[in-house]
Formats: structure tokens, sequence, C-alpha cells
DNA sequence: AACGTTACTGGGAACGTTTCCAGCTCCTTT
DNA sequence: AAAGGAGCTGGAAACGTTCCCAGTAACGTT
């Protein structure tokens, strides 16, 4: 079942097939039914490879993510994909390990699979002009650091909030409650990542209001996962070092946090108050519910493919775009007694 | 850069570079490491759609997945996409609404990718031979409701656990602990779903036990998410009939039924056990951390796929595989008083 | 010495599209 | 009336592979 099929079978040439199916405008209306009639009759599905063989490209796009069990990103994979099929492409989902590099991982996908272009999802982002340029097909980072800047901006777009701000405003909060003693969890994969900018936010935030950066109330975690921020708020309660509000720099660490806090005999938000950023859907069903700053997991998702497709089809260049959260206000933080 | 080029750069024919490339037997040594070294040299890299083109196939698999949010599935989709880009296949990913028809969705999918197999995940399964002809690759359902037998058993290969006998195994070990008004949260929104069976196997233990089945103790959903687990729980704690054990279907609606007991004021485990099947990572994190019969993500995920390429390259036909689940004893289940 | 066999290599058709170019018809313009 | 253009259509090359078939060289066998 080919193209040649579809043309005899309508008694027309290859090549105005061919016409029709790719919405040539000069083709005439009788002529473009009469093939249409018959494409649905045979039941004709183009074959792919050979359109992309000659057209040495394919309507693929790709989604390269570190970690896809992480419940923030599923949100946003899930929000790509409906966007990307919507569009009549096609999406290849790529997983990369911690120690990975998501721009080479990237590269070699985009001229194995001849991608259209390419979302890079929660990586860290440092890498040489050279390293970029490798990557040759349009790019966008969703949720990404790209405030270190070795990276030149026009080579790609973005979507993603402002981590640090952001930060900063979840640990004034705080603050504003009167806590002082405050005690960060975050995870130390990555040097450039969204955790250290998250991080540089809690500094921030602790300057600005006098407040001195104690190391002891800095728990670092060497994993981005549950079991590790478990871990690390566990150490953070061994070494008896009084807090009364903790900042976490994602919703899913948080989780785990609170129920360490729990396990360690503090109550929520009583004896300790916590927060968080990102605003996944579980986050809602804790008890209590956990008081976060949420990233519009959805839209940023369509936003990446909005934009990406934008750059791929020519319709615009790269553009960078800054979301902003919104507060949840769940039961985690309490004024200080 | 393409095999023309390989062959002149190493000084032999297009036909000696793509058996080498291949890994056919009868090229000589010396010939292959000097092929090898221009590639290298060259950084040539195939080009997919031309080999694909000419064996009218491709080395992608499909994974059709009905909600990539639900956090079950997500574990199950990291090890898919691991073990099959460790095959050296790629992996398309398609999400499904509640609606759809993951067969149909699937069949549409393979024929305009060329997919070589194809991995149905999470849905529902009750066609007409008909229906599964049209998939003409081959399949493999994981965490699926087959039992309900219109399919040919030939046709496909499956890995799952015994849904019906497990959540059997589940209530019943709230039976043992004294319980007797047991109710049940489910989700409605398929006939034939995985759902359904859970339901069964609810309503077996109960009359294996002698105790009769009270419909108000049966809360069904109209979707599958946190939220709606969340209302129907509130719903079954409206309604003032009394139970003092709850069996949910999903760890994922567990998590929001937990809240919505504890927002009505029941304490778990003291006022009313709880218990699910799945087993997924944040339901450890829960206050307390719920019970419950934990599938083995990981291992289904790459199980599905080894078989899958054991069909796709013929090593194997097809078959199927019941995986058995680990009771995990959180704290959310206690005796009756 | 002729032949068959083995081990390897090259030529070239085929895969199913897209797209450039040329050609045809019919209409408008000069 | 001739020329030119617009609107539509068909022929055929090209995309980069794979793989069948034929060919060559070296070598052992009769």
């Amino acid at each position: 079942m080919t193209i040649r099929d579809v043309a005899e079978h309508s008694g027309v040439s290859v090549s105005t097939v061919s016409r029709v199916l790719n919405n040539h405008p000069d083709v005439s209306e009788a002529v473009r039914s009469r093939v249409l009639a018959s494409v649905q009759e045979l039941h004709y599905v183009p074959n792919n490879s050979a359109r992309d063989l000659v057209r040495s490209q394919s309507d693929t796009i790709g989604l390269v993510v570190r970690g896809v069990g992480n419940p923030f990103f599923s949100a946003v994979i899930r929000a790509v994909e409906q966007s990307v099929s919507q569009a009549g492409y096609t999406m290849v989902l790529h997983q990369i390990n911690t120690e990975d590099n998501e721009l080479l991982a990237g590269a070699s996908l985009a001229r194995s699979k001849k991608l259209r272009g390419l979302i890079l999802l929660g990586g860290c982002f440092d890498y040489t002009p050279e390293q970029t340029a490798a990557l040759d097909i349009p790019f966008v980072c969703c949720s990404f650091t790209n405030s270190f800047g070795s990276l030149n901006k026009d080579a790609y777009s973005s979507v993603s909030i402002d981590d640090q701000a952001e930060a900063r405003r979840a640990v004034e909060i705080l603050v504003r409650q009167g806590h002082q003693k405050i005690a960060v969890l975050l995870d130390s994969t990555h040097d450039h990542s969204v955790s250290e900018l998250r991080y540089h936010g809690y500094c921030q935030a602790l300057a600005e209001h006098g407040i001195p950066l104690d190391p002891d109330l800095v728990a670092e975690t060497g994993d981005f996962d549950m079991a590790a921020a478990y871990e690390g708020t566990c150490r953070l309660l061994e070494q008896k070092k009084e807090f009364t509000a903790l900042f976490v720099i994602a919703d899913s660490m948080a989780v785990a946090a609170m129920k360490a806090l729990h396990d360690g005999g503090r109550r929520i938000p009583e004896d300790c108050s916590i927060i968080a950023i990102d605003g996944i859907d579980m986050s809602t069903y804790t008890v209590p519910t956990l008081t976060t700053l949420i990233q519009p997991q959805e839209s940023m998702g369509e936003e990446a493919v909005r934009i990406l497709l934008d750059m791929v089809e020519e319709r615009a260049g790269n553009r960078h775009v800054r979301v902003s959260t919104a507060l949840r206000a769940g039961g985690s933080v309490a004024p200080l007694n």
C-alpha cells in the first residue's frame, strides 16, 4: 500500500497524490477530493521513513529528562506529550542518569533520530559554546538552570521560574512568621543545578534579614529521591541544633522530610514549619497540606512545546519565558509560637 | 556524511561498509577495522530513515499509557525506557485519555511509526478478535486486565499481578485483624478494568468470610486521580454508615483517602485501618506509612521489555507472566480494638 | 591442468516518498 | 492572431540505506 497504489486507484500521478497529501495549493478541487477518497478507501498511511529520508528530517521531537519518576517531571512530561501529539508530532522520551550530560545525550539522540527539536527537562546547564554547538537543532530548556551564564542565550529557548527569587520568597514567608532558625534541605548532586539556585535564594533571604547562615542547618543529600531526603532530614534532627522551620528545595523531598520530622517526634507546624517549591499533586494530600510555591507544570510543558514548534516551523525565533509561581498556603507553616 | 563517504575514505565499496556496520560475518578483519576507523574519524552516523525504509521496519517500540502522571505508571515507564534504550531501541511514549481505546491508539501509532513492538500499560482490555488483529505487531500488556477473556491469549504477552487474588489477600488482612465493616474505594471509569478486578477480589474476600456486601460502603469515583479519591472518601464519611477499615484499589488514591479520613476527624489506624495495592514510592512517606501490597514496578517494566524483545527478535513466542506482590506492613492497619 | 570451493568484495536495484522541471490547456493581453 | 501567463499535472531524479547477485582471488582436489 504505497502512494503509487493511491495514484493508480484515483487515476492521477504520484506527484499529484503527494501534493494532495501535503496540502499544496495548486491542485484542483476535483482531483483533490478524488484522491482523498482513494486514500480513505484504501486505508493508505504514508510511509514516514520514506518521507523522512527525502526531507532529511522527521516529525519527531525529543524529550530528555533526568529521572522520569520525579513527580514534578511527570506532570510536565504529560503536558509535553499532549501538546506534541496534538500538533501532529511524535515524542520520543529519553531518560538519563544523574551522571550523564543531558546536552550530549540530546545531541546524539537528535542525530540518530533526525529530531526536529528537543526539550531538555530539569537538568543543569553549564556548558561551553562548543558543546552547545553540537546540538544544532532548536531546543528549549524547561525548568533549567541557565543563570550561570556560560551559554549563549541566543542559541536556545527556555521556560522556567526564577528559581533563586522564588526560593527567597519562600524563605521570606518563614521569616515573616517570625522564624530565624531556618534549616534548608537541598540536593547536592550537581553544580549549577536548580537546587543550587534555590539554595542561593535561601542564603539571600537570610542575608537580607540579617540572619547569619548556619552551616549546621544546611542538609545536603547525595541524591534527588525521597529516600535521600528522608535521610538528610534525619541527620538534621540528629545533630541537635535547633531549628523552627525548614525550607526544602522540592515538594517531593519535602514530603519525605515531613515524614522524617514526624518520625523524629516533631509536630508540623507546631514544632517545625515547612515550606517548599514545586507544587506536585501529591503534596496536597500530606497531613498537613504542604505549603509550597506552585510551578504551573501543565502550562510550562505546553509553553515549552509552543516555543519549540515556533522555532521548528520558523514562525518565531528563540525566546526565554519566565513563569511565576502561586503560593499554596497549606497548613505546614505557622507563626513562631 | 553518508555511507558513501565512508566507503571512499576507507577505499572499499558501499556494500562492504554496510556489512561492517551490520556485523555481517564475511568481511575480512583488515577491512573491518579500516572501515571502523573511517567511521570514527568521519563521525559517521547511519541514517535511520534510509535504513528503516529499506528494511521497512524501525528500531522503535511504543509505549501506550493512560495517564503519564499516575505515579505507579511513572515507575514502570522509567524501567521500560531504561530497558528499551539499553537494548538499542528507541521508545516513543503515547498518552491516551480515559475515553480512548488503547488498542486502536496503539495500532495507529504502530502503523504510522512502523513500530517493532508495543507495550500497553495499564488499560482495560476487552476487545473483539478483529480489533486485536488490527494490531499486527508483537505487543505485551503490562498491568492489564486480561481476565475477562474475549481475547485470544496466543496473540499477545502480558505481565501483571493477579489483581483479583491480590485484592482478596489485602482485604483478608483486614478481616484477620477483626474488621467486618470494610469499605472499598474504587474507580469506576472503565468496565473490565483493573479496578473492577480488584473490586471483585474485595467481594470475594467478604463472601468467603461470610460478611455481607454493603452497597453503602462501596465508594466509586468517576476518575482515577487523587482529587476524585478524596471526594469519594468524603462521600463515604458523610453518609454516616460506620466502617472500621477501608480497602483502596490503588496507592495513589489511598494517599488522598488518608487525607480525607484525617480531615474527617478519623485517626489512622485507630479509628480506621486502610490498605491498598501498588506500592508507589510516595506512600512510604505518608503518616502513618501506608500498608500495601507492592507490585514490583521496576521488574515488571523490565520483564515487559524482555518479553517484547524476545518476540520482536523471534527468540521466543508470546508468554504470560504473573508476578506476585510483597506486603509492606506500614502503620495504617491495626486490629479492631 | 582443470575444476570446485571458500572467502571476500563490488555493482546496482529497490524501498516510498518529495520536489524540480517540463509540458499542457485555457485564458488574458497586446 | 500571436504571445504570454496562470493553473494544473506528470515524469523522473534523488534521498541513504540494504541485500541479492555476480565476480575475483586464492587454494585445495582430482
